[in-house]
DNA sequence: TTTAGGAGATGACAAATGTCATACCATTTG
DNA sequence: CAAATGGTATGACATTTGTCATCTCCTAAA
């Protein structure tokens, strides 16, 4: 049998969901909280192997009350329920490692993500996959044919982001140091940036 | 009635597989496929709502079968099946748009990992997701407290990873620029770095 | 062949940066 | 109360950095 707590300020959604996860007889809902603080102070006494929780409410929303009950010791499955896709929140709950992210449409596979979640596997709504290798994967998002930056000043630009000066970059390219200099400052008009920092932090923002 | 087709090139496993989830009443096992080519030529035919796939296997992999399969236009839920946590399948995985990746080990979930991504959820093993902040955003591996940076270090930090200057981080922190540059400089001795760009460098890699 | 243009280099210069010694002041601590 | 402490600030200094004008080669195009 699967216990399970459900978090949701929205007391109809709450009873929705309840009804839904009840009708279901291998999975029992021990208790319901209308709000992130109800559900950190329920959690212990609680102990649910699952929570199902709504990430946006008012006060203390979804992760941070998540957050909470998982620093206090719980070992409950957490899965967040969203009308949203939003990167951040997607995000966060994976940080604060969250066992599923589905979409509250979707909640006709609601009994069956309770169950994958409860026994240890993550769940997440198709939408949200769709989405990760996006964060995961934030290459190519620069192109340096756009701004006529030339392969040795590709190359410049990768010893400038591994934090090397002027003068090992001449070394490394077999250059003058001046020439170096050149160069950077170059490519620094080129990307309409100031200093050689910048342009690390524009390497690991556009280009890895 | 969920329809399963099972790849793998182990005729012991895919048969193992089969038991499992024929024995479950609303689960039916279609078709078996024991390689990335059979299960390419089979997948038009059999249309399984869910394909479970070795992800390791001689010959064509899985990554490679998958993607053909859904060329060739299936819409099939692909949930790959994998002895090892290997970051570069579960990344190739994700980018073809497979919608579960879970572990042998616990087959004992695939029932309802299967019965999960027929609607539309998708699964990951626990010990994968654990893998996915990691890949996502690769922060946490440093710890300011190791090295006595206060908060306010912190904060500068931060402010030098966004490209600021030292006068421009001492007005948004209201401090006095050679304040500012103190602190750069005790930051880059603490953390045995040389210059700012080097501390962008750190702060991108280690940091964020 | 002549020429235009690119890659590399120089030197000069101002600005920004990093280091250090020192000082001020409000706290905590003895 | 006095001393130690931590945060903030200065000034001086050496280096590094970014910009510019200019120069030399070398090559490819006219």
């Amino acid at each position: 049998m699967i216990s399970v707590m459900i978090v949701d300020d929205d007391p109809f959604v709450s009873g929705s969901l309840k009804i839904i996860l009840d009708n279901e007889p291998d999975i029992e809902v021990k208790a319901v909280a209308n709000s992130g603080e109800e559900a950190v102070k329920l959690a212990p006494e609680v102990a649910p192997d699952v929570i199902v929780m709504d990430i946006r409410m008012d006060g203390m929303n979804g992760t941070e009350a998540a957050q909470k009950i998982l620093e206090n010791g719980s070992k409950a499955a957490v899965l967040f329920l969203t009308t949203f896709l939003d990167d951040e929140y997607i995000n966060k709950a994976l940080k604060i490692g969250a066992m599923g992210y589905i979409i509250k449409q979707d909640c006709g596979s609601l009994p069956s993500s309770v169950r994958a979640v409860a026994s240890g596997q993550a769940v997440f709504g198709g939408k949200v996959v769709e989405k990760l290798p996006d964060l995961l994967n934030r290459k190519e998002r620069f192109d340096p044919s756009e701004f006529d930056i030339t392969p040795k000043e590709l190359e410049v630009i990768e010893l400038v982001a591994d934090g090397l000066s002027n003068k090992e970059i001449a070394e490394k390219m077999f250059l003058g140091e001046g020439t170096v200099r050149n160069m950077v400052s170059s490519i620094l008009t080129k990307l309409d940036l100031r200093d050689r920092t910048q342009l690390a932090c524009f390497y690991y923002q556009k280009m890895v």
